[in-house]
DNA sequence: GTTAGCACTCTTGATAATCGAGTGCCAATC
DNA sequence: GATTGGCACTCGATTATCAAGAGTGCTAAC
């Protein structure tokens, strides 16, 4: 990639910025305005032509003026844009965001998520922290009546399910330790995505004790680690995207698009660095192709983990999105380490 | 209000259904061929003249076919619609989908509000299971390592959370005993919505142990009934509404206005019958004047107890919406009272 | 290399013309 | 007296036309 003159890059910046800020093509007046530029709107006109032709922008129609292409929102994140430290307001509202959930893995990702789908105005993704085995941890079964019981069911990587369940006899401490020998057998170690219905019944048919008494217990294990299992990508702040006239009325395809998950899933897997941008058709998708997406992970116990992502439109504000990832990753990595010590 | 002739009667429902079905206005051409009148274009068009004199019909503009008017669908509703029962589809369809959850309160009205939201392409909104007191009714707290440990607690209408917390120093049975005690004398029993952050302080500085060992516990308990009441009111599929022609872009609005909750909840307590329907501008909110909201309330141990709603545009499909609640309810009220019971 | 000037292009918004669906009404009919 | 066919009329929606304005590309001068 040629180098650009310091007058391009100058150019090249003040447009993607103008632009990020108005939503309107910059022409070549507006841009003199607006930045410390010192040559006359003529100058600015050669020099656009050429970023043109270059294919750093783009003229919507021949009489508009310019608005960046993906390569210079590329060229923009990668080399023109100021690596600014996250502004205090921000920090201070994913502190005191963030704080309530401290403790807990899931909720703390849960609360970043929110926080960043607030702070950006896009969608925002989380995946849950999840190592090489994520297996089921614990399972426990606390009688609160003669019939009913809270059931609660903790993941390796700290996803905690609780519900409660029924059965039609009384709880005896018979049925609660056969429930516990066929738990320790069957379910503790286990990776919670390979507990399916099916099982299920064949587990309960194969115990000595009454099938329909410990079917219910069994199906209500199913359950939460189907719920488990659920929680590992999660959308957030969707309705963002809606307010955002980048897309007109292509938001709800956008969204129906995010909600199926598993491309989305894709997209996040094939991020290998840290923090990964990636701008318009870029992205594998041609349902994104008109958006960006920002993926960054965190790391708990110094191995990556987990990740929060960005979707929005290519338009979307770079600097405020990934210095708050960067901080959001930083922060969720510690606070998740720790709820996780042993 | 003056009792219509049969055949205006027939000509009403089949407006309001064909209106219900395209988002077309009808006219007397199209009425005639869709339905089984035995007359002429003009005979309709006199009649339909009628009903807009007498106020069940509206031209949106004078070259236009019909809409129902407010009075109109308000009269289908109560007077013509056919009482139809539950069509066999729908109901597998919500039978499968309950099951899953059968024993827990909550999860049955989770998944009966995303049922609805499904089945009638609208917004649902569900009101949790609770009785005149709703206190808390049980507080676990698990250690899991040696500094982290499992926090469930449950609520007397069968709400339960649960997240992880964690302490500085190794879990004894000393801290485990004062924790139960503290939770015993400050906690249990008490409304969910009196526990405040503030409370928490004083609790923690007035007791003997350690205030920064008890703090993070205590605070967790606060989150966790929060988040009880929290889940009181919750709103699903408002995606829905976005793509209802009908809201255009007001859409949007009446979304944040759904999420506001206190209004839409005044909406729901002002209900008095089992299953209220409200029409238009016969809702208090200026914000629902073009939408319709069904309240139908569920029994647990033959109290009125919760709610399921419905909120849409005013040409929701009111026969399926409502034969679907009416199953829910009926449904819902059951397997809530079973997962109750003692 | 830079700048002023000017002709040119293309969007946007407003105004006007046309089209068509559907009505209201009247006179004829059953 | 109710019903019907016929017809003029109305009004929204679509399309066409036009002027204004913003911004460019190009050229010639500096």
């Amino acid at each position: 990639m040629a180098e650009l003159s310091e007058r391009k890059k100058q150019i090249l910046a003040n447009v993607v910025e103008m632009y990020i800020k108005s939503g309107e093509p910059v022409g070549s007046k507006g841009l003199i305005s607006s930045s410390g530029l010192n040559c006359s709107s003529a100058t600015v006109r050669n020099e656009m032509n050429e970023l043109d032709q270059m294919g750093y922008l783009l003229q919507p129609h021949t009489s508009a003026g310019r608005i960046p292409s993906e390569k210079g929102y590329r060229y923009y994140v990668d080399n023109l844009m100021p690596v600014r430290e996250i502004d205090e307001f921000t920090k201070r509202m994913i502190d005191a965001g963030i704080a309530p959930a401290a403790g807990d893995p899931e909720k703390l990702v849960n609360r970043a998520r929110e926080l960043l789908a607030d702070i950006t105005k896009c969608a925002a993704v989380s995946t849950a922290p999840v190592g090489e085995m994520n297996v089921i941890r614990k399972i426990e079964l606390v009688p609160v009546g003669r019939h009913t019981a809270m059931m609660v069911l903790l993941t390796s990587n700290g996803i905690l399910k609780s519900r409660l369940c029924r059965i039609d006899t009384d709880f005896s401490v018979t049925i609660l330790e056969q429930f516990y020998k066929i738990s320790e057998s069957f379910f503790i170690g286990k990776p919670s995505g390979e507990i399916s219905p099916a099982d299920i019944q064949t587990i309960a048919a194969s115990v000595d004790t009454d099938y329909f008494v410990m079917l219910p217990l069994l199906a209500a294990v199913s359950d939460l680690s189907v719920s488990t299992n659920d929680s590992r990508i999660i959308i957030g702040g969707g309705a963002n995207l809606l307010s955002r006239k980048d897309y007109g009325d292509q938001a709800i395809p956008l969204l129906e698009f995010l909600n199926r998950k598993e491309p989305l899933s894709e997209v996040i897997r094939s991020s290998k660095d840290d923090l990964n941008v990636r701008i318009g058709s870029e992205n594998m998708f041609k349902q994104l192709e008109k958006s960006s997406v920002v993926v960054a992970k965190y790391s708990v116990n110094g191995d990556n983990s987990g990740s929060i992502s960005v979707v929005g439109p290519t338009r979307m504000d770079y600097k405020t999105v990934i210095s708050s990832m960067k901080y959001l990753t930083d922060l969720l990595g510690r606070l998740i380490t720790s709820a996780l010590e042993e």
